[in-house]
RNA sequence: UGGCCUAUGGUGUAACUGGCAACACAUCUGGUUUUGGUCCAGAAGAGUCUAGGUUCGAGCCCUAGUAGGCCAACCA
């Protein structure tokens, strides 16, 4: 495709080293495996990307698999949310899968296990099968009911599916090795009795499958050709070999799993149980709240999919801790909102302004440009006329030269309207400004191609007509934690960390063209930043989140 | 008294698998600009955890350390 060749990241690699050996391209799929038990949120995202950006580069097919075997946490409202990010990425999978569906086959696979002796029905407390796992540093000791009889396990395994046991009674265990150094081999629980309804098989099942268990013969079922996790599970990836290579034909294609570093953002928490503590705590308003990193936040914040995926691929994929720096993320926002989101004007923190040669009834519409990084985005019109609305930092009565705004008895333009000169000021009592009387130079129109229009002044200022501006609420979204990483310090609870300043809400006058904006809608108010409609905007009371403040070079 | 993984500018990844370290973000300078945005030009910043070894030559290979991470759920 490309002529460029792109350093291969590790995964990569190890594709590229199997296909010069024995996989042909046609054999190459992938999936990914989430377990619909929570929200996705930005971690997920880069595994998303991983998955399915290696089905589109080999045009391989991307399973959505989910990994459902345990009916205590799953629930069909995060199937259902997990589709529609997946979906709002960008990514299509080929199919939808559940792990769910394979129970059968995966029972019927454990009853050959008991038959070659490989499993085994152990009926001791979870307490005494931890006692006998030993340590890292101690082997562990043999189950006594290790050695039971084929006929024993059979018949009591069968009980267990059939629901005729107690829950606790009784766990299929692999008969691996006690003494392994890697504890995961120490015979892993199989199956576990658990008499709850499950999201998608009902009551059908009276025990269900461990990880393990599942996971690598799912893949198998699917013919996964390179199954990747997160660096936690390489430990596990003994016994994923050890499961498929006993499950199906020996000169079945086996997946391979690889494992990868999960990625940690900053200023953020990646943890579903930690973004959990965030909602119960009603520290965030819900899993969708803008300032989380869940995909859904992410979305009412008003990141596009686009500046998730970018992100995503330009932090590559590696093997070590990492915190990536959060700017990263604002930085690939920044840059596809330039591109897309229409610039408009809307003021913050208002300061009265008159302009006192201004006709007293005029209202003039002006032509101001939609997008100036995109011809195509066109133009509109906005009102203006004698009195003003314009940012109160924008107004200083005196100043140094750095400050490129208005100052009495200095000029400055008005973005797409004219240049005016700051005269006077109104104060009340305690010496607050009320307003700022100022004349303009009618010459000076924008655009209007004349001597005095080109004339080129210390600054520009955003503005809206006071008649015509529509008021709004904005939502000033800032960083969550006001530390790099919260969880770092042991001796504080992560939530000391939140920053109290996440939030802010305000009250806005934005221009008219607004009035018809719709959620998910996004923006530029120039001068301040990108700005998304959010979901509870209607056209009577107009709400926009701020995704990220523009970049801003100005040092005080 | 274990096993496994990892170690490259502030951050995240590269380095044609042995030929004197590159890209992006962040930082700092200038220039352009009717957004202190964008864009353009440029700067600074690591000698690749340490110590040995192999080699004409090591960030890449070997050995030993050090540091960090993971592993003892009927979670995934």
């Amino acid at each position: 495709m490309s002529t460029e060749k792109k350093p291969l990241n590790f995964i990569e690699q190890i594709i590229e080293e199997d296909l010069k050996n024995d996989y042909k391209i046609s054999d190459l799929k992938f999936r990914f495996p989430p377990e619909p038990n929570g929200f996705l949120h930005i971690g997920h995202a880069s595994s998303i990307c991983l998955n399915f950006g290696l089905g589109e580069k080999y045009k391989a097919p991307v399973n959505l698999r989910f990994d459902d075997t345990n009916p205590i946490k799953e629930e069909t409202v995060y199937v259902d949310s997990i589709k529609k990010d997946v979906a709002w990425l960008g990514f299509k999978w080929a199919e939808e899968c559940y792990a769910s569906d394979y129970f059968e086959q995966l029972y019927n696979w454990s009853v050959d296990l008991i038959k070659t002796g490989d499993a085994y029905v152990d009926s001791q407390t979870s307490e005494a099968i931890a006692e006998q796992k030993g340590t890292p540093t101690k082997p562990g000791t043999a189950s006594p009911y290790r050695s039971r009889s084929v006929e024993e396990n059979l018949s009591l395994f069968e009980d267990m599916k059939n629901g005729d046991t107690a829950e606790k009674a009784h766990v299929l265990r692999a008969k691996i090795d006690m003494s392994s150094p890697n504890m995961i081999m120490r015979d892993p629980v199989m199956y576990r009795c658990l008499h709850k309804a499950h999201h998608r098989t009902g009551n059908d099942w009276k025990i269900y499958p461990m990880y393990d268990w599942a996971h690598g013969e799912s893949d198998f079922i699917e013919s996964i050709s390179h199954s990747f996790c997160t660096l936690e599970f390489l430990p596990h990836r003994e016994l994923y070999n050890w499961f498929v290579e006993r499950v199906g034909k020996p000169e079945d294609l086996k997946p391979k799993q690889r494992e990868f570093a999960r990625r940690n953002l900053s200023h953020t928490v990646v943890s579903k149980r930690k973004l959990a503590q965030l909602v119960e705590k009603n520290i965030v308003s819900s899993w969708d709240d803008p300032r989380m990193p869940t995909i859904s936040g992410l979305r009412r914040r008003g990141y596009t999919p686009e500046s998730i995926r970018n992100f995503a691929d330009s932090i590559g994929i590696g093997k070590r801790e990492n915190m990536i720096d959060v700017a990263h993320l604002e930085f690939c926002v920044r840059d596809d909102l330039n591109k897309k989101a229409p610039r408009v004007m809307g003021v913050l923190d208002p300061l009265k302004l008159v302009i006192t040669n201004y006709p007293e009834d005029q209202t003039e519409w002006l032509e101001a440009e939609n997008n100036p990084e995109d011809e195509s985005a066109g133009s509109r019109e906005m009102p203006f006329s004698k009195e003003l609305y314009i940012e109160k930092e924008d107004f200083r009565e005196e100043a140094n030269r750095k400050f490129f705004r208005l100052k009495l008895g200095k000029e400055v333009r008005l973005k797409n309207a004219y240049i005016i000169k700051a005269e006077d000021v109104v104060k009340d009592e305690d010496g607050n400004i009320l307003e700022v009387h100022c004349t303009y130079d009618p010459e000076s129109k924008s655009g209007s191609g004349t001597e005095a229009s080109k004339r080129k002044v210390k600054g520009t200022l955003h503005w809206v007509s006071i008649p015509e501006a529509v008021e709004a609420e904005v939502r000033l979204y800032d960083r969550l934690f006001s530390v790099e990483d919260p969880t770092a310090d042991k001796d504080k609870d992560f939530i000391d960390f939140i920053n109290p300043e996440s939030l802010e809400v305000t009250k806005a006058y934005v221009e008219p063209s607004l009035k018809s904006a719709k959620p998910e809608d996004k923006v530029q108010f120039q001068r301040i930043g990108y700005f998304c409609v959010d979901q509870d905007s209607t056209s009577d009371h107009l709400v926009f989140n701020r995704t990220v403040t523009l970049r801003d070079n100005w040092k005080k």
